[in-house]
DNA sequence: ATAACATTCAAACGTTCGTTTTAACCGGAC
DNA sequence: GTCCGGTTAAAACGAACGTTTGAATGTTAT
């Protein structure tokens, strides 16, 4: 029979990706090896290569296991969004933007915050293959929000919009990588991090604000 | 004699530091072989371990060359601004913080650029000891600023500054690493980013709107 | 010239890496 | 029972790792 047993499906699978997720974030990817990632799996050292391949194919399966449902909601965050009014404003674009990521890393029982610190690192990721991956699982849900954010912001120059949405995901990902250099700029009780509503109005406001910067006219030198 | 000669004064240190710089970038730290690290170099495979004592040893090196003068020109450009007035704008500040930065991203010659990205990713580095070490390179240049914060916007609740610093810090940080995001974003061209005057207008602008952005009154749900 | 020193070099060290192999194990189908 | 696909187990593979060694080489002071 083809009928895949109802068993504890893939359950070697899963611990292979849960302590992966840790062990990534804590050491990255080539300082994590195979018999310290199986240790803390409690499977064996043979696993990973029976179940995905190869140690590629492993990193690639932590990435799509949360991206993939993560970009999914950010698409259908913005649909809701859209149901309701043509044009939405900025700040309740931007809101849906963040809301997936922030409530991953709000995530308390499952190891959803390890994968955010995991997340935020991949932006900067010396592996080209990892880097395209990570493109191209954000490609369709960054065109669909820089489409929104042209219609809510007519006036703003594209090029000018483009960049702001650069800083603006750079300020959501250092968020949710950081790790302890908001304690270095000043004591900053680490629980606060975990209070995702209250973060959540800090980051938007912030964004919000910076995306509607004024518009100085910028002097361009001739080329 | 203990004077030491100033002939080709440390050129193999040099050679090393260059070609670290950009091969961790590429690779990483675990990915960058002392092969791979000696060849690109030219120079002989047991010369790290003879100029500087260990791979981490040399790590160490890489930061330190490049981080001490950018935090003291930090700490020099807030020294500049606040001997013409007590209280600079806030504005002021974040030019002043980050144009050392951008001064290094746009850094054609030397491999200033280089080390940029780099730097970006140190932020949620792995590794403990470069993320320790780099805390205490930034701490001193960090008190200062979130003083001259604090004195410009007296106004604003200390909890929130500070995580608008933080904020700022993360765009800025990704701003200096992202690689390719921009053009996944939209079709940016590249040789934008090198406009060192342009990018440092825009985040400025960006920055400041949101370093200033309006203060809502905070919803805290009791504990 | 020669002694003392700093640096470079080729070779090898022991260890750990990701992966492969081969046998054992186990639950259902017949 | 017997067979069989899916999974786990222990052991070994060759390759690559960071580091060390000891001799060779260049450089400087006497």
């Amino acid at each position: 029979m083809n009928l895949r047993a109802v068993k504890p499906q893939h359950e070697t699978r899963t611990r292979i990706l849960d302590a992966a997720e840790e062990l990534f974030m804590q050491h990255g990817f080539e300082g994590t090896s195979m018999r310290l990632l199986t240790t803390k799996a409690g499977v064996n050292l043979a696993a990973v290569n029976y179940h995905f391949g190869s140690k590629d194919a492993l990193v690639e399966a932590v990435f799509r296991r949360r991206l993939d449902p993560m970009n999914v909601a950010r698409i259908a965050e913005l649909d809701k969004l859209e149901a309701v009014e043509a044009a939405p404003s900025p700040e309740a674009i931007i809101r849906a933007f963040i809301t997936p990521g922030l409530r991953l890393m709000a995530d308390g029982k499952d190891g959803g915050r390890n994968f955010t610190r995991l997340l935020g690192r991949t932006y900067t990721e010396p592996h080209k293959q990892v880097r395209q991956l990570i493109g191209q699982m954000y490609a369709p849900a960054m065109q669909r929000y820089k489409a929104a954010l042209e219609r809510a912001l007519p006036q703003m120059p594209r090029d000018e919009l483009v960049w702001r949405m650069h800083f603006m995901f750079g300020t959501l990902a250092y968020t949710l990588a950081a790790t302890d250099t908001v304690q270095l700029i000043a004591g900053c009780k680490p629980e606060d991090r975990y209070d995702a509503h209250l973060l959540e109005e800090r980051l938007t406001a912030f964004l919000a604000a910076g995306l509607n910067a004024p518009l100085k006219t910028v002097i361009r030198k001739a080329a």
